[in-house]
DNA sequence: AATTATTTTTAGATTTGACTAAAATTAATA
DNA sequence: TATTAATTTTAGTCAAATCTAAAAATAATT
């Protein structure tokens, strides 16, 4: 049994070692849960001695079969809790996250089970990240973030890379959320920002940055 | 901003504190929580230096006005979450309370704020008990032992002073629930035992032990 | 290849929460 | 009231999770 602080570790380097493809690195980590390099040295040991983590000083983790399971059901949890709580209790896309962290370490098989009957089990969060199943098991729509389309092509939203309330905000502003039908309707060479259409109804400037974190589906 | 073992401490003392109207004993505390007296007189010096306890030596604790505030949210958050548990997620009102134990500790004024709503304000929780508002204002209904009603007297239950699963269940198995109207048929003085109908229909033998643990109103 | 810079690990401390064993205090009883 | 019994507190450990500072290993650069 993990405990909460180790749940949240291997939840993170799972997704940095899905990122990268490769071993990942300790300043990576302590990066990531704004943590130091020592905390995150002894968190790693301990991790390794439970098997869900392999590792070799100085070359780095790498995320064991069993920790990929224990990692996928954290972020089970997760998403089924963001996703009751925009669904159900009214919370916006941006304001889900932080409460998410703390339910996804409930320790209740029975709870999960009939939160995700209750949800209608859903396969995507608010976010458009998938939902795996009980056995860890998950599809994910085929997607291209948006910056890659031309002038004239046209997607709909299926996640957003950036899941900070400020990004989330700034979308929730100009009308774009999960399910919207996008436009581009011109490019900028210069500085990669882009025209956009949004629902076929007004247009909008959003910079390179914003292009490149709007995933698309056809 | 008190930690998760600080909140389950106040709790209990709460508890305690409202059933004996007096101080508190350590080893009162140490019983309830299945803990050591060393380690709660650690914990109580800790609770009175952030003021929710007020200690001496040899002496027991009371709980402050501050730590009444506190202990009633932590109450009000375990039996909204316990109402959620059996409405909407189907659990039986057996299977909650330890679910209910990890959910009273998230921390998110929001969460309650729209789990209340969701709920639709509830005052009662699934055992009967009442849920403090967001000021810890509650009202109980007035109610009486089974066991203090004379033959052919009746009533309708409103709180089990027992929560343990083993006594729950057999509620259930013989037809008593929150709500249900009783009458008592016969009483047997040497045992204190009753003959009780319930909801107009079959009528079940008691012991004093369960009479002594439903509690009715007119 | 040797030196410098960066990354990672170790060593030693700290905090929270819990424990055991012994000492101190209060309560009970002969 | 003196002694015994029970309760409570203190003192000293321990484990989890964190930190700083210093040492060790790896990577980068002249």
């Amino acid at each position: 049994m993990l405990s909460f602080a180790e749940e949240n570790y291997l939840k993170a380097i799972y997704h940095l070692a899905e990122q990268s493809g490769q071993s990942v690195s300790t300043n990576a980590i302590a990066d990531e849960l704004n943590t130091k390099a020592a905390s995150v040295t002894d968190m790693i040991k301990r991790l390794s001695s439970k098997g869900v983590l392999s590792y070799q000083k100085y070359r780095g983790v790498y995320v064991s079969e069993a920790g990929k399971i224990a990692a996928l059901q954290v972020i089970r949890k997760h998403r089924l809790w963001e996703t009751f709580l925009v669904a159900k209790l009214k919370f916006n896309w941006d304001e889900v996250h932080e409460v998410a962290e703390q339910l996804e370490h409930i320790k209740s098989p029975l709870l999960i089970k009939r939160l995700d009957e209750f949800l209608g089990h859903p396969k995507f969060d608010p976010h458009g990240d998938p939902i795996p199943d009980e056995n860890g098991e998950y599809k994910e729509k085929p997607k291209t973030p948006l910056f890659e389309l031309q002038i004239e092509q046209s997607g709909i939203v299926v996640t957003v890379q950036d899941d900070s309330p400020a990004f989330l905000q700034y979308l929730d502003k100009i009308g774009i959320y999960i399910g919207a039908k996008i436009k581009v309707v011109d490019k900028v060479e210069f500085d990669g920002s882009m025209e956009i259409q949004i629902d076929g109804r007004k247009t909008n400037f959003i910079s390179k940055q914003v292009s490149e974190n709007i995933w698309l589906t056809e």
